[in-house]
DNA sequence: GTGGTCTAGACCACG
DNA sequence: GTGGTCTAGACCACC
């Protein structure tokens, strides 16, 4: 379970948190129905305040990739390809390939170090 | 000139904006020597503070993408494919596919929404 | 912690500040790893506006100098002797130089003070 | 003759040709009594405005390096050795050395570039 | 006209 | 508590 802080990285703890978790349900680390360690675990492992977990795990909550158990801890929810607002879905992928842009790399480039993260990003034997 | 802002938008204003004139930059709209708006245009054109601007077009100096004459406007810079971090380049693209992958969309798709989103941020007639 | 904003100096105020704080990293006053007093602490401290301190902070993170962690405070970022453009090092250098020779020193007499210059600069029981 | 203005620099353009002319009063190029430039050719020159030189040529006047003749060009001043504050001359040099350490440059290494920098900033035959 | 800085005060986001 | 953002409005510096 690779799971960490950067202090480089801009986004905030909670954030950096929130998305590791679903980079390991996309990757299949974190399958269906699986627990996710606990917030006091993940709190003590990263070495963070507890409520900065807690946050974390709310959003996962609020966007439907975990249930929590009252006082049960969370479960990796049922997998649901819900419509998010394409718009939301789309604008951190434009950021994030304006910049690549900009840094000078040819489309060819780009669509290699796309697949390159891909191919990082799923399961290791699934491929979609 | 399209510049907006969008309340929906997670990123703050002047992130908005400023991300908002690289992409004018990464397809050709705005070209190196050419003048930006001034700040007071864009606050009045987009109905935000005069500071907020000056804070985006602050940020894109910094990062070496426009050159600010006091005094006079500020002019996109001249290409500069200088280094950046290869880390700090790939983690906003890493976020942004692993939303597409929990979304439902298989590489293949993924692969044809970022050629669909390279096309539109790449200039007209100039394929890299 | 010694931090102090002159109206003689031609420098902005949150430039000072920045520079100050340069100061105290580079003697040593301020070592990686701890905090630095707070945006709100600093500016009651001086008597300036939170604004203004913040600016400062700012650019301290985007320089390297200093890792600013939303909702706590911020640290002495790790030393990364990362390359700066020599001319943009060496061009304040060469004005303050040809400032002292206007002056009427001589080179012995410059090498003097900036000798001494480094010594005040330098952490006391660490000369390289 | 060697003036110019460069975009990269942070400096405003008044004072990058005012260090300009100091450089070269300071390394002999321009001596005492000396005819400067007209401020229409300097501005021609450098491709700048007019009143932008005008106000370069006001503060050499200012702090006495040049003598103006109304409507007759302007003169290097006889030089004087004159006594500025200590403060104000020590302050930018005390600057750049930070920056110059906080960049990883030792004692040894600065006090190198400082000869260098004075070497060139000299008069050729004159070694003060 | 341009951008730069600073203030005062507000509200939000993070830990 | 921390820093981040935004506003409104002022004044300055530069071209």
């Amino acid at each position: 379970m690779y799971l960490n802080v950067d202090g480089d990285d801009k986004r905030a703890i909670y954030q950096q948190v929130a998305d590791g978790i679903k980079a390991l349900i996309a990757n299949g680390e974190l399958r269906e129905g699986m627990a996710l360690p606990s917030v006091r675990q993940v709190a003590a492992d990263l070495g963070v305040n507890l409520n900065t977990i807690a946050v974390a795990y709310r959003q996962l909550q609020d966007e439907g990739f975990v249930t929590v158990r009252h006082g049960a801890g969370a479960l990796v929810a049922a997998r649901r390809p819900q419509q998010r607002d394409r718009e939301g879905l789309l604008r951190p992928l434009r950021a994030a390939l304006t910049e690549l842009i900009l840094a000078g790399f040819s489309d060819a480039e780009v669509a290699g170090i796309v697949q390159q993260e891909l191919a990082l990003a799923r399961p290791k034997g699934e491929r979609k």
